[in-house]
RNA sequence: GGAGGGGUUCCCGAGCGGUCAAAGGGAUCAGACUGUAAAUCUGACGGCACUGUCCUUCGAAGGUUCGAAUCCUUCCCCCUCCA
């Protein structure tokens, strides 16, 4: 939104990204340093903006919230969608008034894309539209993604070059742009980038991202996690959010992990002992992702998420940074 | 005790004389990633002085065969059923 003014001393405004992989401690940690510094926390990620879901969310309960209230979070219903290029707009705007108020951003979650897309910004794209979608799931239905992909190769043989014909995903985004804009995704990825639309935003950012020196260790929180939403209802959730919200497997609500192998669960696709091996095999692969993308693609300094003194580390690495 | 069915690479599971290091799925590991990203997709997946008419592997030990995970014998487990 309203770009952020250099402050007094001719600097850009300080910013905080904590990144790191799912159940890596960020919310504890994050808490430790709102607790410290006079920062502001906005969430970044995909799951946290449904209202109503909480526990497989892992969301931060409400006296946590109370305390220290989240930007972005409970912002949409689980019937809605919402998006990378939003998220950055909202994101942005948060920072503005953070920084306004004389605080500092504490961004905080594990959607890589969300943090990429805030950094190195997004091209003008035309947004997704749900009746061309699907229109095209339609398609892919009939004939199978591979067609369609044959199909993106004569309207934009760029982006189909670099796509495998299975990526429904993708091929689905890169025709919804042919169909939209009547030009190939490839060119207007290019002309963003002549138009300097991949600048980062004016902050002077300290990236921190929390990554387990033990795999294995991390694998073990996730299954003491998983296994302790069951306890608290998670399955109990997803019935509520069915009573009440018109909703299908398909919508990115309930594609999220966890939210998923429960409704599978209850659409009797296997037993009680497999949706808790199902939601703790989807959990790490998501975990490996996310570390995948910080490790090649989101440098910061990292700290080990499973050190003893991990909180004091990172707090000395704040205090100093917000100090200089 | 009797009648059957079965033991396959981390797991499930196909294979039933050569074309088998052994389908498929799961897990795991690695990677990609621009408005769905907790998504979507890809690769690897017995070993090696490593792409080779190489070594080890299909419950164990023998045997038949030019050749066995596949056939025979004995043994060890497991499951169902009749007692």
């Amino acid at each position: 939104m309203t770009p952020p003014i250099q402050n007094a001393a001719g600097r850009l405004p300080a910013a905080i990204l904590l990144m790191g992989p799912t159940a890596s401690g960020k919310t504890a940690l994050a808490l430790e340093l709102a607790r410290r510094f006079p920062v502001e926390i906005i969430s970044v990620d995909s799951a946290l903006v449904f209202r109503e879901m909480d526990i497989g969310t892992a969301k931060p309960g409400p006296d946590i919230l109370a305390e220290c209230p989240h930007r972005l979070i409970d912002v949409i219903s689980p019937e809605e969608v919402y998006s990378a290029a939003r998220f950055r707009d909202e994101a942005l705007a948060a920072m503005a008034e953070i920084v306004a108020a004389g605080r500092t951003p504490l961004l905080v979650g594990g959607t890589m894309l969300y943090y990429k897309a805030l950094l190195e910004g997004l091209a003008d794209l035309p947004r997704a539209d749900p009746a061309i979608r699907a229109a095209l799931d339609a398609e892919a239905l009939a004939k199978g993604w591979p067609a369609l992909h044959t199909e993106l190769a004569r309207r934009d043989p760029t982006t189909a070059a670099r796509l495998h014909p299975t990526d429904s995903q993708r091929i689905q985004r890169a025709l919804e742009i042919c169909r939209l804009s009547g030009r190939p995704m490839s060119e207007l990825l290019d002309e963003s980038r002549a138009a300097g639309k991949n600048n980062p935003p004016p902050y002077h950012f300290l990236r921190l991202a929390l990554l387990p020196s033990a795999r294995a260790v991390l694998h073990e929180r996730i299954a003491c996690r998983f296994r302790a939403m069951l306890a608290e209802g998670l399955i109990e959730e997803v019935e509520r959010l069915r009573r009440r919200y018109d909703l299908h497997p398909d919508l990115p609500a309930m594609r999220a992990v966890g939210y998923r192998q429960v409704w599978a669960w209850m659409e009797g696709a296997f037993d009680r002992a497999e949706l808790a091996n199902r939601g703790i095999f989807a959990t790490r692969q998501l975990a490996k992702r996310q570390i995948t993308w910080l490790t090649n693609s989101l440098p910061g300094e990292t700290y080990d998420c499973l050190a003893e003194n991990l909180a004091e580390q990172v707090t000395a690495r704040v205090a100093d940074f917000l100090q200089t």
